[in-house]
DNA sequence: CTTGCGGTGTTATAACATATCATTTAGACG
DNA sequence: CGTCTAAATGATATGTTATAACACCGCAAG
């Protein structure tokens, strides 16, 4: 276990030491389970790390496959538990125009989470999308719509796609 | 066919005269899809009418069905491909959190939506994304992502589902 | 110790979507 | 008017994503 992958890998669209990146996403969501009396079940564990390892969307099929491998759940709804606990606490989001899941970049901090989805190489960046949200929570309000939860996706290339043209 | 329903029945979440509203909108994609050479053929047509006839998110096996009862293409296939022409004109649009269709509310117009969904009643208001496109354009622009699609989508409550509480 | 609850295992199936190839139809063009 | 072509549809099969339902297990509170 702990397969050390290579140590620059992009994230979101930019380089980094991902191994650190792994480690301490891992180390801080421990500590916040701890904290908050949270369960960081090895399933739990596992799949948070199998997201933050590729930082990349990646599917409940996907993920259940390398859980599979090592033993921890052998079906959908392992896979499914496991990241519908990651979501609902904020370690991860799910992308809906990709039906994907994606570990969240900066866990703890209260934020409305907006994607760029690379078409060509499928990786996923995160911004914020407080302006955007304020905006449709007044155009809603004018109507009597109470915004719970607001979804901002960009679909379209990212810089290294964008170069080698043909991808 | 034509079933005529109440006359009035919300739409996005406010009251209209419903069977003029689905007329109107049934006449105005003929005529654009003759101006434009768009083959408005009887399953598309009839596909935009059953979205118009409920204005609220559909599955597209929920269309299916209806389009089955009128030997209208048995499978799968038939309703994707209808409802893939009529999202690709402008005719109605995909919600991707909830994997589904609705019409488009002013179609021919040149716009970006964003949907507020009702999660009581699943009924889809189509508002509009202009700002949070554009905030969202230059914010991936700082990292070389160039954006060529955005996708709004709020949950929350309407103002009706609101008031009765429990529903 | 027992009871209750949260987590997990397991089976089955529901819901959403598309690949592929055959057939039909509408319009373009000689 | 034929006939060619491209678009649309028909039909079969299958792929992909997601959840319902129920059994079981372990642990902590009483």
């Amino acid at each position: 276990m702990e397969p050390q992958r290579h140590p620059t890998e992009p994230v979101g669209f930019a380089r980094h030491d991902h191994s650190h990146c792994v480690e301490d996403a891992l180390a801080a969501a421990e500590a916040r389970c701890l904290y908050e009396g949270l369960r960081f079940t090895p399933v739990r564990r596992r799949a948070l790390e199998i997201l933050l390892e590729r930082h990349r969307a990646m599917g409940a099929y996907e993920v259940l496959e390398r859980l599979q491998a090592e033993g921890l759940g052998a079906q959908p709804p392992a896979a499914y538990r496991a990241l519908d606990f990651l979501v609902a606490n904020g370690f991860a989001h799910r992308v809906e125009r990709l039906n994907a899941f994606v570990a969240c970049n900066h866990p703890g901090e209260d934020h409305i989470p907006a994607f760029l989805i690379c078409r060509s190489c499928n990786r996923v960046a995160e911004t914020v999308a407080l302006p955007a949200r304020a905006q449709l929570v007044s155009a809603a309000a004018a109507s009597g719509f109470e915004v719970e939860r607001v979804l901002v996706e960009a679909e379209g290339r990212c810089a290294a796609c964008r170069q080698s043209d043909s991808e």
